[in-house]
DNA sequence: TGTACATCAGTGAACGCGCGTTCACTGATGTAC
DNA sequence: TGTACATCAGTGAACGCGCGTTCACTGATGTAC
């Protein structure tokens, strides 16, 4: 018989003064967290952002303006993340086949390992972004950017044969449908995963080195 | 200064007696379309349903148990009409290559001719279908199961070599890479679309004749 | 040919819910004097 | 060292909205006699 509300999960202490940024950092996280639970940011609700947090809802409204602005802050996070994680992935590679190669199969890797963000980045509806970010740019000034850079050179010193931008899009979107449709599309008898994994970058590579 | 609400577009004439099945694919036809315009189940209400079709939101349930059966049957619709498109593009077609080949091209066109459509069969959560439907047989009992078909005939023929399974995933991974893609990423500057498409088809097709 | 009646194809009003957002406020904490 | 005060980090209550779904009902229409 007390009067506690069992509802509120519990209430985060009160930060000391000068630390409300600490706040900030922990509506993100589970932000993000709720994101990737439902898959959508239609399903994220301020109300449930802050009882993770366990703060009230208007507190949210202290760090950011307004949903929209929580969740592109969240997926700004995510692009960071992804860049990140792919470019440590190919650090002091030189090699443009061996770049490809490397990066097609982290690539892959970090999709399967990471599928719900995923979804929010390549498979999501554009809309649901704030429509201030320039995708474009996001996307070029990433590891799509480092790619094509990539290619060129090695098209330009006889490595590769073919149009940079082709062989580029071509080569994401190959690695992209191997990962986009076993996310999409799990229930189905897939073979094994190293298999398909190694045959789908094998074979955009080879896309790559072989006029078609 | 009448007293009519404008917010009710139209009210639908009460269908004759007998008739009642005709309202049934009002509201399919109307559930539909607004699925593709909001491009996401949640998205979609059971009273702008309604309000599209000029009747009041209880005379869907005169059809439909739910919400989710309804948007069941809408994705049901979907689902016969692109294996109906796809088949018709390859019927009479014996060649196991020229059939594959068609059907790549066929499969592209449609996704990219039908971006919502494809967004919902291909690129959707898998729960927001209804969670009774079996999507694997679906799927195999499908253009997809037809394409293994070919694909393991060929191969016994020795018209192709490799793991059926594995070439027939293959390809569809191929052109969805593609089509989910650029539905996905419209902002970026795609190379010219035939090119694009003629090259993604000619590398799975490739990547079926060539070991790799 | 006329009429009572069952049935069909809906309607109108309401339910309880969760949502984003606003507004006036409170109470702890650091700081100036 | 003590105290008034500005500021910071939130709270509590409420707003109006749209949602899925239910329930009792109505009025036109075809049919049996």
């Amino acid at each position: 018989m007390t009067t506690s509300d069992p509802s509120l999960a519990k209430r985060r202490p009160r930060a000391r003064r000068g630390q409300g940024e600490l706040l900030r950092q922990d509506i993100l996280r589970a932000a993000e967290d709720l994101l990737i639970r439902k898959g959508d940011a239609d399903a994220v609700s301020i109300r449930a952002v802050a009882e993770a947090v366990g703060v009230t809802p208007p507190s949210i409204y202290l760090h950011f303006a307004d949903k929209s602005d929580l969740i592109f802050h969240v997926c700004q996070q995510q692009w960071e993340r992804f860049d990140h994680d792919l470019r440590a992935s190919v650090a002091g590679i030189d090699d443009p086949l061996a770049w490809l190669e490397r990066i097609g199969h982290a690539y892959i890797r970090w999709g399967l390992a990471n599928p719900e963000h995923y979804r929010i980045l390549f498979m999501s509806k554009p809309t649901q972004v704030p429509a201030h970010v320039d995708k474009e740019q996001v996307i070029m000034a990433g590891t799509f950017g480092d790619a094509l850079a990539v290619v060129t050179r090695a098209v330009e010193r006889g490595h590769l044969r073919g149009d940079p931008a082709l062989l580029t899009f071509s080569v994401w979107a190959a690695v992209h449908g191997l990962v986009s449709l076993m996310i999409a599309i799990p229930e189905v008898p897939w073979p094994p995963r190293d298999a398909v994994v190694d045959f789908t970058v094998r074979r955009a590579l080879l896309s790559a080195t072989h006029s078609v």
